[in-house]
DNA sequence: CTTGACCTTCAACCTAGGTTGAAGGTGTAC
DNA sequence: GTACACCTTCAACCTAGGTTGAAGGTCAAG
């Protein structure tokens, strides 16, 4: 597949896919006579896979290092494992952390509603 | 407060306490005779309460746009009023994204636990 | 044979959130 | 009177994850 087949299919831009290559995060592609990129179809799912593991919140660097482009068989998926954890507990934590943002946001409007503004920075101050 | 004095209180350098003001998210100083910054000792709590909010996602832009910086007398704060509420439906929204992050990840790890690295591939196409 | 859609490389630019360094003024202490 | 810590501005640099543009090669259609 040329470059902008597989950038359609993925729905990506043909300079990113040029970009992953550079970066290392995908194989570079074999070349045609002319000189133009020739991938293979797994490609296409390979970006997508990419695409997805970045929303998940994991940086290009991390899913290069998961070995993602070049995990072909079920073993090399192993090494995907402690970055995951890892991830898990990140995740975890933020949203520990961000439920204690909306609480304390919740009690700043309460105590704005209060007409009790000079405690604001007060509580601002202390909390967290 | 000279801006030295800030940034050890608050535990951060003194060029990115001259990148906040630079960039609006924090109000510029007062300067004394000789042209250096005077800071209110308030700009410490403020700064803290602003990396607080950085470490949970919001961008200093969104923590400008919130006005928390020229929350100044009381009878003014309840200009805070709006921008704290769509704060709490953002971060209520933030927490919603993050828990559903938190269980995908999950999922694929009891996946991959599972020996079943051949289907993590799809597994992840076809998430989100 | 030229038009248009592809492809190539390389370099420059972008946002975000800063840091680092050069060049110079200030203030206090010995 | 000079050493040293502190302050000033401004410009350049950094990572991440790309995009944009210039300059040029390739290929099929009309």
């Amino acid at each position: 597949m040329k470059i902008g087949e597989v950038a359609r299919a993925a729905g990506v831009s043909t300079s990113r896919i040029r970009f992953y290559e550079a970066e290392g995060v995908i194989e570079p592609a074999g070349r045609t006579a002319n000189g133009y990129r020739d991938y293979p179809p797994a490609t296409v799912d390979l970006i997508v896979f990419i695409e997805r593991a970045q929303k998940l919140g994991f940086s290009l660097r991390e899913i290069q290092a998961g070995g993602v482009a070049s995990a072909p068989h079920p073993g090399a998926c192993d090494a995907l494992l402690p970055p995951l954890r890892a991830k898990l507990a990140d995740v975890e934590a933020h949203i520990a952390a961000s439920t204690a943002l909306r609480d304390e946001i919740a009690a700043m409007i309460v105590t704005l509603e209060a007409g009790e503004g000079e405690t604001l920075r007060a509580r601002v101050a202390l909390a967290g």
